[in-house]
DNA sequence: GAAAAATCGGACATCGGTGTCCGGTTGCTA
DNA sequence: TAGCAACCGGACACCGATGTCCGATTTTTC
């Protein structure tokens, strides 16, 4: 009955495998973190190391593959007037909770420009709003993007450092605790 | 003319090895990290690898002999009844300034019942000055020693994440955030 | 001063991860 | 349907770290 036996060799696969790739990977760091062996990665897609090396050259084009939707998720909601300093928290947050490899990736000291690049798409986009916010007085008046970029970096610490089933706890008083710290 | 060619070799050396092993031991793990290779350790006591492992069988308890002394240190500030619990935390950060490792080795998730008991030690240093904190109203009244630890693990993480020339700066604002967090 | 006991050092077996290489498969084209 | 280009997969060479083993060295003891 012509069952369309899906397969993942030759050239039309290439579009396929990349995506199962980038879906696997995604799965991957979320589990064991941004430093989690690539070859995990393709046995999860059910692909040859060959085939992941061939599509993303190292770890990070993978990454940067990976981690593009939520970043361009954080530069929409920072484009609508009406979103807050807060609201971008808030995403954030939610975004390091569902995995922490991204600001793992993020704050932890690179040279790459990939990453540097990424970083400062992330400090653009808390930028606005932080002005916006400290005028409103709803934070100290010399709060700087820096410091929220720190305190995002020292919540997904938290978070990796604990076993998941402690994680949603520590990241509620974690959370409070930077939160009372930026605060007017 | 009989100079004293000192060696390493021969019953008597036992004691002076294994005194190196943990000085060269405190020197790399404020260098690399709690997870600093332990042949780095060995080559830097002048000691061969079979010396460092029969002197400590494992990572931790090489570890243990290194941080002993910041404990006890803790311990004997603790006991002072002029002390605070601001002096505890100034003692803590600047221990981890010195080196993150001991933090990084208490914070992180481990099974091993001699690291949480060294975790218990610390938490049970901070407990007694942070109840006199909190009668005095220097700090928050709901603010917990888990709390405290969950603090001093996210600053340990900012500065193992910074490269060492931009520590200083980003350890201040860091902990300036969760300082503001805490106090009442 | 010679043998026994205690200790040392580094070579080495092992392991897990990275990144490469090439024989084999697939689909496109003529 | 034959040839070719694109692509795949997994074996493998390499690397750095861990922990072990044993011949060599030194001290102690008699």
């Amino acid at each position: 009955m012509a069952v369309a036996r899906r397969t993942n060799r030759g050239p039309s696969a290439a579009a396929g495998n990349r995506a199962a790739l980038i879906a696997a990977a995604r799965e991957v760091f979320a589990a064991a973190g941004y430093e989690a062996p690539l070859s995990a990665v393709a046995r999860a897609a059910g692909v040859g190391q060959g085939s992941l090396y061939r599509h993303f050259p190292d770890r990070t084009s993978l990454a940067l593959a990976v981690f593009e939707d939520g970043v361009a998720e954080l530069e929409a909601l920072a484009a609508e007037p009406r979103a807050t300093l807060d609201d971008l928290l808030t995403l954030i947050t939610e975004q390091t909770i569902a995995s922490t490899a991204f600001i793992e990736m993020v704050s932890a000291y690179a040279d790459d420009p990939r990453i540097i690049a990424v970083r400062d798409r992330v400090a653009k986009v808390l930028d606005g709003k932080l002005a916006e916010a400290r005028r409103a007085g709803h934070v100290r008046a010399d709060l700087t993007t820096d410091d929220l970029i720190l305190a995002v970096g020292m919540f997904a610490a938290v978070l990796t450092m604990r076993p998941a089933p402690a994680r949603r706890v520590a990241a509620a008083r974690a959370w409070a605790l930077l939160r009372r710290g930026m605060d007017a």
